[in-house]
DNA sequence: TGATGTATATGCTTCGAGCATATATTTTTT
DNA sequence: AAAAAATATATGCTCGAAGCATATACATCA
């Protein structure tokens, strides 16, 4: 078929944006895998509980405690518990931790910027349009949401496609 | 500033793409991780080194001996002294391994497939072609070309960007 | 030939991740 | 209202992938 090399070039390229996003981000967290995530994360939405984590980062259960007991011993995160409910925990970054959600923010736009920067103007609108349009066909949930969205910076985010697909 | 936004829904749509693109391809991988894409290098470039599929999958060189050594127990893969160079070893898919690359390949094109189906078949088009310029940015060295396409339908990619920035 | 660089292999250790299980709280059922 | 089921978190245990340091073999250059 004469579109699967078209999915191949789109591929390719979202494997190739993940890595970087993800190496940049990772570069600026206390350590290398899912901790990034988190902290955006619970930068995004205070009061996160660990279950919601745990879905928006696919880990099991016991992982993503120790992942939160280890953001907590650097100093990054803290617990309290969730007032809505008693069993849950409600997970909140301390300001050392915004500071790091932030750095690890900064880091990501950068390097999406420049991998951007060999569009025009008019380009980069009609990839972006194309791009909101595709993401919005893959929500459906709001577990789906939190994962998609799990390195966004959302104070950029005002009227973004996930969240209008849910709404 | 303006695009911040656009690079917010680019990015989290290539994370998106990158998960399903992993997912579905270590699903018929023998173990998640890096393996299946070692798998579809190895059938893409028969006779590939070791320490060529180490810079390829951004690991260590320990790590990806055994990561050979897994594979090769599990009937996938095969080492061959490298004709060329006798310190080197040419690494080539078995049978077996053969079966698996197809898989793997597949798997990942269908669930590809499946979150384009949102596009008009103009609106494929004009995302592919702005994705392929976007690719061609990405890309300086050899090690980078592997990298990129390390999980790429070779058989598909008959005028792949890569390619055409390299030479 | 000798020296440096490159490719691979392996012993050792670390540490993130999952499984099974235990406890606390909420919700549902009877 | 009491009992049962479901949900949220925590922890002991184990596994195994990945890195570091080191050793060996081959190649290349002086």
């Amino acid at each position: 078929m004469a579109d699967s090399k078209i999915e191949n070039v789109i591929g390719a390229l979202a494997l190739a944006f993940a890595d970087t996003l993800q190496r940049d981000a990772q570069a600026k967290a206390p350590e290398p895998g899912p901790a990034a995530s988190a902290i955006t994360l619970i930068g995004h939405v205070p009061g996160l509980s660990i279950e919601r984590l745990r879905r928006a980062l696919s880990l099991s259960h016991s992982g993503t405690v120790r992942l939160v007991d280890r953001l907590v011993a650097d100093g990054l995160a803290a617990r309290f518990s969730a007032p809505d409910d008693h069993r849950a925990v409600a997970l909140r970054l301390t300001p050392l931790g915004e500071t790091t959600c932030s750095a690890i923010l900064s880091a990501r736009q950068t390097g999406l910027a420049s991998a951007l920067a060999v569009l025009s103007s008019e380009e980069l609108q009609e990839f972006g349009k194309l791009a909101g349009k595709l993401l919005r066909g893959l929500v459906s949930t709001e577990d789906d949401a939190y994962r998609i969205c799990r390195l966004c910076n959302y104070t950029a985010c005002l009227d973004c496609p996930v969240e209008a697909e849910l709404a």
